[in-house]
DNA sequence: CTCATTTCTTAACTAAAGTCAGCGAATACA
DNA sequence: TGTATTCGCTGACTTTAGTTAAGAAATGAG
């Protein structure tokens, strides 16, 4: 196992012997059902996960609805934003399909990185290309439009217009499911 | 000089002896003028910036217009996305004020990892902070209104608005500056 | 398989943002 | 200092999203 985290990292850096050794001996796979929470609002982030497969949600709770923030899937890294501090997440995770998972905790992180220096490094620099893609999709929901979001979300991630509801896909859009399903019907009629 | 750089880390991490000294060491201010282009469309970056005085403001052209991406302003370190990677970059740096700012270089900063290795666990955990403010940022702006996002600024930035032309804060706000102007009218009206 | 629940679509209406145009006010610069 | 340019506000109109409500379709649990 860890071959998947390995192939992941070799897309960033140079995947060294050390490494290699310090993933495999930190490979440590879960398996969750279908909606299963696997972090409540105002709970402590202990956790972090690599998914192998499967699909896990990111959202918040808010005027009694949920607002979608990311959907991670296969051979994504999800790091609650509140993971390695003491303090209350804001934010909610949840299966929204049967998953499989790498698991990481805070305690094995600095226990690897004392063991491996260089997976500090890899920790730094493939946090710096996770920064600069968020900051990338930020500015272009800032530039477009509801649709042209829909759109590029059709383009660039087709499957999880299959595998989610579609109204978490609104919300992770930024509109309400009505106007997702009018902007469904507005394309669509373009179309003909 | 370096001192407004120790304050800022000391923020999130313990400053050593050694971090002390690689930051002094490493210092290097540089002043531009109002209206300076620090990174051209389709350049690449080779700076970064820690800003003691002025504002720098990132942003995209789309559409013959340019959209504000952020306004780095006092104690914000500025990052390009493409820094340190041989890319050409999507985004452009103004100064929108005179600034005096701390630059640093891929190449120096190489150097100062490899002399102090603490600097890259440093670099590593401001990184995430600065992460997961952005994700709320994000997360923020997607559940809010361009009303409730701008009265949000108004809240957290009020600078902001004396210091930067209200059509850049529009395109900050991902709305034209005709809204804008109404939301500010509407505002007003309320309050009567 | 059936029934209950959730999800998706549609419609009518309201509210707000985009677009286009015009006009003062502020600003920049020569 | 005078002039050109940019900037901000306003109004009329268009387009699109939010709201509310209802019914059809899909899904899930027993």
């Amino acid at each position: 196992m860890g071959k998947e985290v390995l192939e992941y990292l070799s897309k960033y850096i140079p995947v060294t012997d050390e490494i290699e050794r310090a993933i495999k001996e930190s490979a440590f796979i879960k398996h969750f059902k279908k909606g299963t929470i696997l972090l409540e609002e105002g709970n402590i982030a202990n956790e972090c996960y690599f998914i192998l497969k499967g699909c896990i949600r990111s959202y918040y709770k808010r005027d009694g609805e949920e607002k979608t923030v990311e959907f991670y899937t296969e051979e994504q890294a999800v790091t609650p934003s509140s993971y390695g501090k003491q303090i209350a997440s804001e934010h909610c995770l949840e299966c929204t399909e049967d998953t499989m998972a790498s698991v990481g905790s805070p305690e094995l992180e600095i226990e690897m990185f004392k063991k491996y220096p260089q997976l500090e490094s890899v920790a730094r620099v493939i946090g710096e290309v996770i920064m600069s893609k968020y900051q990338e999709t930020f500015a272009e929901f800032k530039m477009n439009s509801p649709e042209e979001r829909y759109l590029n979300l059709l383009k660039d991630r087709p499957d999880l217009l299959q595998r989610v509801p579609q109204n978490q896909i609104a919300s992770y859009l930024g509109i309400k499911p009505e106007s997702l399903s009018r902007i469904r019907k507005r394309i669509s009629n373009q179309k003909k």
